[in-house]
DNA sequence: ACACCTTACGGAGCACGTAAGTATG
DNA sequence: CATACTTACGTGCTCCGTAAGGTGT
């Protein structure tokens, strides 16, 4: 709008936020898939495009200017704007088309609620879907399920603008080495293993979310040790199965994994607070899809037993 | 962040928006300087990124689809988000050169308040000084003075990001054309012209700061009669000149425009409610010229009379 | 017949990669 | 001397403008 305004480029902005956040042009360099000078060009016009310096350069890396830590907030707001513009016409896209695109964290939809997957794909045989794994919820449930339109997550953090319906609540395993002192066990109390130590989990998740499942609710307040920081259930089993570390999981995820990682036991662990497995979307999310999927869910409760489900 | 984003440029954003808000790629075309055609591959590019039609052609231009509506909120959204970062990264290389930029809206600040400016500018003779004309507020208070350090404005609408310092009171003169049937007058009273024909401000103005010229304050409501859609006080001259409108000005705008524009006298008002000029800059504004302008403001008024002026 | 949008094609600018140069601990 | 940033230069891509082709009122 205003005149001789220097309109900077998204791919400024890309390359300066990577830059800020690596502490170093190389590094952020290896980051964007480009090459070093490229970057150091497009950094060294932003600076003369605004006219000041963004970055201190030192030895061993650069740092940010009072200007660039003002700009490197603004900059990543906008980037997320952005992304929020993009991601909102690609939901657009799946729903005009009859696309619809789950998101799951750990095991598929089809593994976690077969019946209900089953049930929609049967009755809507023209819809394609598609899956993407989002790994753990970093930030707010509505920053995670963004780029999908519908989620199954267990026990999901409430979020004004996500609408959440339980399936169902699952008790919950202990998940150990076969090496572990515990394996032999066929069960396991609370009170036996709020001293153990369990696995840690990347430092971007919602707390109240990774203390969950270190039983933080339990115990009233934080394990008294924690080895590793895993980011996604495949990273967290290396660790279990490493024999460092223990973590409960949904009792339906322990026979998968362990058959699938040989070095793994799930024990139950019946006086743990269940865990609920739920469906999770944007309020106003514009796929038809997601209602049909939705009232898939309520019908397949209704018709099982008529007071299991419960939606907010 | 995620794999395989479509990663949206930022010019399609602003290319997009410009189409959307005019209805017709021809007239959006012409208002970015760019030719029509270009502007039809850049949305046509879009639309394919995403898979989506976010226009509906028809013989009389475009308009938005569903998925266009969503897009075109988010868009705007980035494109106002992008520009906030602009504009804090030029505030920060003002503030490391030296240099500071007065907002204004009519008359200069050194019309405004000449002992201010004169007092500021002798005892920083180093700084460098800018001015731009913002025409009428729109929007909020701090989005009106993004673009700017520091602002002069009359009776300031409140915001929580915005600090204000008030220099003067000032009481109010009728504004009319020479051939208007009040031209004779040489004092007026708020009771008389209640029901006269007022100019109107454009419709993106706040309300409340546009009822204010007008008497609404006084009336308890908006006028009777409005004509024009002004958007800066040359348009409002204008229509003032033509005699089939008058308004209400601050009394040190009196004399200036009576002088300027030969057609226009100025008639004392003086049982309306005064106005007040006040400074306005963004909390936080790392320039420190801001600080010594607003400095320079309190000790004039404190040298001047102890409890003229106040602070919020 | 007019107004608007789309397709086709050639040219200019710019962003990137490779290679050589500079500074700091 | 190793690490990290900067300057130099050639190339490929993309974006734009001109020109010609559609389509509905």
């Amino acid at each position: 709008m205003g005149p001789g305004s220097p309109v900077t480029s998204l791919r400024q902005l890309h390359y300066f936020v990577a830059v800020a956040e690596e502490g170093q042009l190389t590094r952020a360099a290896s980051r964007l898939h480009i090459a070093q000078p490229a970057l150091s060009q497009a950094i060294a016009q932003l600076e003369s495009q605004f006219g000041v310096e963004l970055l201190a350069r030192h030895a061993r890396g650069v740092s940010l200017t009072p200007a660039g830590e003002a700009f490197f907030a603004k900059a990543r707001d906008a980037l997320a704007a952005v992304a929020d513009a993009d991601l909102a016409a690609q939901s657009h896209s799946r729903a005009d088309s009859g696309r619809v695109e789950w998101g799951f964290s750990g095991l598929p939809p089809m593994v976690r609620a077969p019946e209900l997957f089953a049930t929609f794909t049967a009755a809507n045989p023209q819809a394609r879907v598609s899956f993407r794994d989002l790994s753990w919820p970093r930030g707010t449930t509505a920053a995670w399920l963004q780029p999908v339109d519908i989620a199954l997550l267990f026990s999901p953090t409430p979020h004004p603008d996500v609408e959440v319906y339980v399936l169902r609540a699952e008790s919950r395993v202990v998940l150990a080495a076969s090496t572990h002192a515990l394996a032999g066990r066929t069960e396991l109390t609370v009170e036996e293993i709020l001293d153990e130590t369990f696995c840690g989990t990347h430092s971007a998740l919602e707390p109240v979310r990774a203390g969950f499942w270190r039983l933080d609710d339990h115990r009233g307040g934080p394990c008294h040790a924690i080895v590793g920081e895993a980011a996604n259930p495949q990273e967290m089993l290396a660790v279990i199965a490493s024999g460092c570390a223990i973590t409960t999981a949904p009792a339906s995820a322990g026979p998968t994994f362990g058959s699938a990682v040989p070095g793994i036991t799930a024990i139950p662990l019946p006086d743990a607070t269940p865990t609920v497995l739920a469906l999770v979307w944007h309020k106003h999310n514009p796929n038809p899809l997601v209602d049909d999927i939705v009232a898939t869910a309520r019908s397949l409760a209704a018709s099982a037993s008529p007071t299991s489900a419960s939606a907010t």
